[in-house]
DNA sequence: TCTTGATGTCAACGGCGTTTACATATCATG
DNA sequence: CATGATATGTAAACGCCGTTGACATCAAGA
């Protein structure tokens, strides 16, 4: 019948084919905006249809539950993140292999806290613990880019073998930790200025035995960078 | 007039009194029942409401809104983890002063992350960005208890005092990290056992140098406890 | 051409936070 | 004790949300 829209929407009504185009694509944009924008409360599916110009139903076309559309924008700050970690790494400059090794470690822990700084919204989005849609393919992901780092690591000595076991796990939460409490204002206890983000890089070199050569003074924690 | 109740509810009739009597505390405490079990999205007006047997507006006499009860509940929450910190450091036996401030210091991020891993929940609601009341003292805070525990590491002369400055901040983020990424079940990425407490929180204390005695190979890391 | 499946709309449902007007109890003050 | 102010609880509505089921439109193959 002649669809009157007594409905107060507008949809449909600027766009000249009934169908969109590519509307799954659309929505995931939008959604990855507005989580970007306002944190994952702000990805409602009826804000993201309001802007598509499109019905809160025809997602349902496209996503089973609000869910599988914030897995999916999960995935994509995944990905966000694990890019700005090698952008960063694509920023050292070249020396000889072992130094170079532990800047490319650095660098990838410093695209992490820039990125929590620049998008605090994306980072939470990107660990809430909803799987994406198996037709994400989640390459590359945080956890192997820094894996990667640690055994680039190993492999110019700056990191001890007997180390390497676990360091993930070390690496990532002292960096995650930092971010998210930082993201949180969590350091704002008492008004001093928040904590230096190469003071935890250091930490965790230090953490790791990592040396930036041999020391000729045993133990002896060097600066790195 | 007679208040018919025509609203499907079933407010104040199992009561005697029309008033509740303690409902502000009552509200709290099943408000923290709520978040515990089902996180800080289960801490719904109306569920908490409901099971008081009040009527949703009622909760606006002791609350402005949703956030200022959380707000309150987040503040029980971090009260709850700075004594499940507290416990474990009570249980650290005598010994010489400075093993003893190791193992106090080591207590506390252990009380952390058992805390994180017994009540997952808490510690997210514990750590939403959202100030409680002024009622609430907030005292013992994490961020106390850590910051007193590293006090008395110095003071014993197990941590360099060049390293206390932001000491906070490595190892309450190298905790915090862990703790939210094991909840997050961050770490199951391949489908290997989850990686182990102490491991972290060895590592923290390598990072900060601190040292059961005066080591005879000097930077040679020994693990502690 | 006709049918079928994919994609979009509409209208409704119940749940939520919040507000407004009103009901009831408690308490201070005469 | 009486009375009026104040604190505390209720009922009903509003607009938001996610989700569903019936229906409309379109594209593509038999």
């Amino acid at each position: 019948m002649n669809a009157v829209n007594i409905s107060g929407y507008n949809h449909a009504m600027s766009r000249s084919t009934y169908h969109h185009g590519d509307l799954r694509r659309a929505l995931l944009t939008e959604a990855h905006e507005l989580a970007r924008s306002g944190g994952s409360d702000a990805v409602t599916l009826r804000e993201v249809a309001r802007r598509l110009e499109v019905s809160p139903a025809a997602i349902y076309r496209h996503f089973p539950d609000r869910d599988a559309l914030l897995g999916d924008v999960a995935g994509m700050a995944r990905l966000d993140l694990a890019r700005r970690m090698l952008d960063e790494v694509g920023l050292v400059e070249e020396t000889d292999p072992r130094t170079r090794s532990i800047r490319r470690f650095l660098a990838i822990g410093r695209g992490y806290l820039d990125f929590a700084q620049d998008e605090p919204n994306l980072l939470a989005v990107a660990f809430l613990p909803i799987a994406p849609s198996r037709s994400m393919s989640e390459d590359p992901s945080p956890w192997h880019v820094l894996a990667a780092g640690l055994d680039e690591l190993v492999a110019t000595g700056a990191l001890p073998v007997e180390r390497r076991a676990g360091a993930e796990t070390i690496a990532w939460s002292a960096v995650h930790g930092f971010a998210t409490l930082r993201a949180g204002r969590a350091f704002d206890v008492s008004g001093e200025p928040g904590p230096d983000p190469e003071t935890v890089l250091d930490a965790i070199a230090r953490s790791l035995d990592v040396r930036p050569s041999m020391p000729k003074v045993r133990g002896k924690h060097h600066r790195l960078r």
